[in-house]
DNA sequence: CTGAAAGCGCTTACAG
DNA sequence: CTGAAAGCGCTTACAG
């Protein structure tokens, strides 16, 4: 079943047939309709390949999550965020490809992206700040939008949320609560978000007149292990509250609490970011930034879709999207 | 880039070409050194669209998940499986395409597999039993494996765990612990992981000589918010156990229990079933069924590779697992 | 508005 | 072991 089928029951040409197929306005309404009887009858699909090769365009959008940290990929935010862009891709007639990209991988798929013409644009996100695959996909100006802030330099399409900003919000939250040893479990300081929300803690400790004190301060992964690790290591340090970087870093910090025999929020307030579901249902419910990540998912598909269908080359620009912070019991608001 | 410039550079034929990329035997050693001499330092890498326009083959895999509850898909399930079947593609210098089937665009997304040529065959999971899907799939005699036990009549090739039997197994550790009224949260009825795990504790109080009390039985969806509701609705029959379908089915029941003011396990001991990345760490630590989510997926993979390359035409055939009963504490086992 | 024809970049019998 | 040539199923100037 082919074009030049459609096209012989339609008793028209193929290029008729694909003039239909691709909405082209230079066709007759009669034919229109003729032609489009027939392929919803036949059930006629053209082949992805013959079309890409012919036009150079495939309407398949890449997908990209380096997993030097594997153990990361199940944190809800990754469901979430691929929902946001299969949802959207499903809405456009797009498809999408998933590359998990495993480091000794890397160079391999790159060369996939760049050259087999298979994808159209590459959404990615999760990145490390000096990871090659960014740079390399900028240098041959390859379409492409980041979930995530971009490093400095990086001149790339992008959708983010306000992270320093959101950050410094939900400080600022357990500052107006009377905490007055604030620590922080900040996320991987090679990743924007890890840095940005790091930022957005001293900035609200230096706008409120207190110090910055390194022992209140532990990076680790993102996971529920690093957010265990790290509390265990500030606990040393007595805070009363403390601003995990991740809902996922926030449960393993409170897992640390209880060991260590201390309730939460009366000895430690604890806030996390992001607000995936498991948040509302975690022991206290946690106090949290909601950021929403399935609509950072479709608004990077939209942007990266602009970019591949409008023909004039506009600068990148970034999207921030709104946060918003969600009280519950954790950080003792409601207590 | 294409053949044709490799071909020139190499001074060759363009078939010669194609037939060191597709590891033809029949290449001279000389001219197979020289031309993938030629290809490495022009890092060229062939045109899939071209490819599979020739050939009619893709080398993509299709991931298919129906997404009727799309609530259930941050479950840790979907991470870890796809991290095996994208692992296992890439090993195997495949690609996975990833469709999260919304039920609005079923039709569409049946058609663009069965009919544009993209991929070469499709793993799918997650069904229910009446989905639609698998059925259209089989009915063109589209290459498929399931990862899930197939609704009875299916013939279809499938990875899957002994649900019956892992199910019996849980319960019977509890039996074993002297726990006299052991109620089930049951997955949906409409999956066959729901229906066999429901029959594994069929099987286990029967063969203990307990008779069966529907007030010891909910269903519910594979999610915390199913078992927490279902755990509810379980209470009044003051069961002294609980096995869980899923752990975050399980996860929910233990919110429902606390809730209730009772404790874990001297109240109610409760077992789950996949052994999540967080059943290690919740309160208690849940005792529980491991599955391994990514080796089926791995073993997804392998079984529909196979059945693309190997020409002869075998019967479907179904590949099981081992599970293993994870001891913890919220069975009671260790107090 | 429509059609004939070239061409996208590969693979694969076929002939030698 | 190697090459010339047909063909995969589309799109898209080009001419009318």
């Amino acid at each position: 079943m082919n074009l030049e089928t459609i096209a012989q029951i339609s008793g028209v040409s193929r290029s008729t047939v694909s003039r239909v197929i691709n909405n082209s306005p230079n066709v007759s309404p009669q034919v229109r309709d003729r032609v489009l009887k027939v392929i919803r009858e036949t059930n006629f699909q053209p082949n992805v390949a013959a079309r890409s090769l012919a036009a150079g365009s495939t309407r398949i959008l890449g997908l990209v999550i380096p997993l030097g940290v594997s153990q990361m990929f199940v944190d809800p935010y990754f469901p979430l965020l691929i929902q946001g862009v299969s949802s959207a891709c499903n809405a456009r007639d797009y498809t999408v490809m998933l590359w998990l990209v495993e480091p000794e991988y890397e160079r391999r798929i790159l060369r996939q992206i760049l050259h087999s013409g298979l994808i159209d644009g590459v959404i990615i996100t999760s990145t490390q700040m000096d990871d090659p695959l960014v740079d390399a996909l900028l240098e041959r100006s390859f379409p492409c939008v980041m979930v995530g802030r971009p490093r400095p330099g990086q001149e790339i399409d992008f959708v983010d949320v306000d992270n320093v900003g959101s950050a410094q919000r939900a400080v600022d939250h357990l500052l107006k609560l009377g905490r007055g040893r604030i620590a922080t479990i900040a996320g991987p300081q090679t990743m924007t978000a890890g840095v940005d929300r790091l930022s957005g803690y001293q900035i609200a400790l230096k706008q409120a007149g207190l110090p910055f004190d390194p022992d209140l301060v532990e990076a680790g992964e993102f996971t529920q292990a690093g957010g265990f690790a790290a509390m265990q290591r500030l606990l040393p340090a007595n805070p009363n509250a403390v601003f995990a970087a991740s809902d996922a870093m926030a449960q393993g910090a409170m897992l640390a609490i209880n060991a260590a025999g201390l309730r939460i929020p009366q000895d430690i307030a604890v806030v996390g970011f992001d607000d995936i579901p498991l948040a509302a249902h975690m022991q206290p419910p946690l106090t949290t930034i909601r950021q929403p990540i399935d609509r950072m998912g479709s608004q990077a598909v939209a942007q990266l879709i602009h970019r591949l269908t409008d023909p004039t080359g506009q600068q990148p620009h970034g999207v921030l999207l709104p946060t918003e912070l969600t009280i519950r019991s954790s950080c003792g608001a409601d207590s």
